[in-house]
DNA sequence: CTCGCCATTTGATTTTGATCAAGTGCAACC
DNA sequence: GGTTGCACTTGATCAAAATCAAATGGCGAG
């Protein structure tokens, strides 16, 4: 039943794949060397620019994705305008709802970001042929569903000051992966991004932003770059005692 | 790849668990007779009372379980108290975090309920040799993924009238999934657990009833009982448009 | 029947965050 | 150098929901 990949430095993977395995981690790492095979050729890369939409709210779903570098915002908009946005998926995340043709959400990079594209058709079928690589599939949702529920107890019951530090905390803990020191990092979100990812307004998230400047929690250069002098501090700040 | 059930009505199949497949649609479905059989010598069924815990919060998962009968919330705690719900669970749901021994949330049944448990190490086991089995597991992990981000636009966007609305059409529509009429109903929770699950307070909670009872949207009897005469108005107010 | 215990409702007041409205700072462009 | 545009900040006011504080109402025990 184990569908096992043979070394990694087996000459019959694609080039391509080869690299980018060696860095993530992703999904691809179920597939034997023949599957990566056939799945590359039908795979492409496609560099995103801020703000492009990878797909919307309502549509057809044609192709799945590997995020190999950036942020991708989850959102989603009610009638009215309203705006939430319910995920960020940074690399080597698999993006895309399996077994559903049509996309819930508005997945849209936030950074510039590069993503590994492959037909929804073809990655069903290898899905319905390797246990492994549903296993996979499983595992992120089952990640992304833990991230959920933490993110709902942070819009259902924290205070505004608790949202900003808990989303500073998150993109500390996240932001890049290899790093072991966590204090210094860019914000992959505009300030009406985050206020959507926090359920706030922009001015509130301003606001906040500048308390815990003030109380020496954060250092912010640029609006972007934020230093962080004590992460228990932080996360203290965030309520997670 | 595939591994079908035989014919429903196969004499192998434990006594118990044709009864209940009959009337549910589990993960169970997904086994053969022999696992039935083989599962079923481990797994008990159990009653539980209206606040009696499955699991809690940080405790090691010892078992899974279906839920049988009634309705089970999933709530997360603060170190100060706070608590969110993040999630409800009805019959036919499968109960458990596949893969991880350390419950992140706690479970207790909001309602009387019923539930077959299974001990983990048994169903983990199975898991491995079945992959229709992880699919059955990975599809429901992937509707609650659904659901939560659903919830997620409701904690973050909408107004506490909405919030009010948007439980009682979710309860409409999930308390009965075999009854086609869902314009009566009792609510599973109190107003306290209400509150829990929509980031407000009892308080807020009991206005928005009686606003929404004295602008005729629903009619309430004994505090429980609700009639929608207008499943389509109702919608409206929970702001799904 | 009455008491006491809950859960729920209702009311008065306060607080938090939203809204409305200017400012500020910075980079691109002429 | 000055103008424009954009993202962000700051300030004043407002509104929604929280908090604090009593009622109310149903229900089981005595």
């Amino acid at each position: 039943m184990e569908v096992r990949r043979q070394d990694i430095h087996n000459s019959d993977i694609p080039v391509v794949c080869r690299a980018c395995e060696a860095r993530h981690g992703g999904v691809c790492g179920a597939l034997t060397s023949e599957q990566l095979t056939e799945l590359n050729k039908h795979s492409s890369r496609h560099r995103l620019e801020t703000g492009s939409e990878v797909i919307g709210q309502g549509e057809t779903v044609v192709n799945y994705s590997n995020i190999m570098r950036g942020v991708v915002k989850l959102t989603k908009v009610m009638a009215d305008g309203r705006q939430q946005i319910v995920g960020l998926q940074f690399a080597p995340d698999f993006l895309g709802r399996p077994f559903l043709t049509e996309s819930a959400i508005t997945a849209e990079a936030a950074t510039d970001s590069e993503v590994c594209n492959f037909p929804r058709t073809v990655l069903d079928r290898l899905v319905k042929k390797t246990p492994e690589l549903e296993h996979m599939l499983h595992q992120q949702a089952l990640k992304e569903l833990d991230e959920a529920r933490d993110w709902m107890l942070t819009l259902g019951r924290k205070t505004a000051q608790e949202k900003v530090a808990s989303f500073l905390y998150l993109i500390a803990t996240h932001i890049d992966p290899e790093s072991v020191d966590m204090s210094a990092f860019d914000l992959p979100l505009s300030r009406a991004d985050i206020a959507d990812f926090l359920g706030l307004t922009i001015e509130t998230v301003s606001r906040q932003f500048t308390k815990l400047r003030k109380e020496n929690v954060i250092r912010i250069e640029n609006n972007r770059h934020v230093t962080v002098p004590d992460m228990d501090r932080l996360m203290r700040y965030a309520g997670n005692d």
